[in-house]
DNA sequence: GTCTATAGACTGATAGAC
DNA sequence: GTCTATCAGTCTATAGAC
């Protein structure tokens, strides 16, 4: 955290203190790259050049480009879980459901690079960090394992593998990710309603 | 590292002509650890240990890393198109479906590596071999999208948008793949019988 | 066909000046 | 906090011996 402020004429130069801005910015131009390239083929000096800044001046801001990785990936799970867990529910299993699927489509589109990140580099964390990520994406799958399982104890669902429906469910809704563009002929909404439609009646008892 | 010689007896040395066996052998490598640590991450010198050659023999089979790339991918989807031509189908739009989503399920699930090759290693392909690549992969897309179409105009299937249908299905079942794993409590048998039902159902009038 | 050796370029990360 | 300069290591790809 920084709280710096006051100086006498913070725009007249090129060079010298920034930091409440180059943080921030060297974390959106990694995550931009990483998700266009690839972690691996994303060299610091990119990153760099992307922010305005020279290679050196990054490491204020990052123990290493590993490290880097591993924060945009904590970051985006970490406010994932947040978000979902302040959406407000519908009534009953079906309620939950249709409010997962909604949710999950439009938080997912709102994100696409950090999306694709959290989905398409863990191999290439370090073992320490993978067990803490794919933890929080655990408990994210949980999350709608236990909506599927009060439904199907509620005989409102019928799912003879809860954990299979569970992962099906989820690549399915997040497999949007992958072909939506906003300029393209749907809207959000109603992406998001053609895939209720389906997720419904895929687990209708 | 390697003395060597005494060369009385062909079989007995280490160096030497084996292009019927690098060949493959360099492809099979490439494609293990493509897979497991991601294109850019893997060097040439390790595929060359994983075959047991020298980094320089590599280059008699293939023009370069990125070629390489481009050959392991585009002889996936050929085969994944080739296979499914060579499939029988059931009877009507419902047996076409059904058979389709037993299909992607064993093949995929019979080769992970090259599955996750051509979801995760795009835009490593450099352009020129980019087009062609996912020209191959829309074939299939469309294989799927003609049997929905089918059944939608049969009034078998109700399906608001076909497209998005398409693609959703096949995200539901590529996910499969990764966590999948043979040790597990499911048969492939069983899992492609569970996603049968929820396929089933989701595209149901 | 495979080897050794290397060119030539690039990598992540650090030291010290300002 | 950012700069310049650089280290020490790695990379792909090639040349020439065998």
């Amino acid at each position: 955290m920084n709280d710096r402020s006051d100086n006498t004429d913070p725009m007249a130069r090129t060079s010298g203190s920034h930091s409440e801005i180059t943080g921030p910015r060297l974390r959106e131009a990694a995550q931009r790259l990483f998700a266009r390239h690839g972690y691996a083929s994303v060299t610091m000096r990119q990153i760099a050049a992307e922010v305005g800044v020279q290679v050196g001046a990054l490491y204020n801001y990052i123990p290493d480009k590993q490290g880097l990785l591993a924060d945009l990936m904590r970051a985006h799970l970490e406010e994932l879980l947040a978000a979902w867990a302040a959406e407000p529910r519908g009534e009953g299993p079906l309620g939950a459901l249709e409010a997962f699927t909604r949710f999950h489509i439009r938080f997912h589109l709102e994100r696409p690079d950090a999306v694709f990140i959290a989905y398409m580099e863990l191999r290439n964390l370090a073992p320490e960090n993978f067990a803490g990520i794919e933890a929080l994406r655990k408990r994210y799958e949980t999350e709608l394992e236990d909506i599927l399982r009060a439904g199907q104890a509620a005989g409102v669902f019928d799912l003879p593998d809860t954990k299979l429906a569970t992962l099906a469910v989820i690549a399915m809704l997040t497999g949007v990710t992958t072909w939506y563009r906003d300029a393209g002929r749907l809207s959000r909404e109603r992406v998001a309603g053609l895939y209720w439609d389906m997720v419904r009646k895929a687990v209708a008892a």
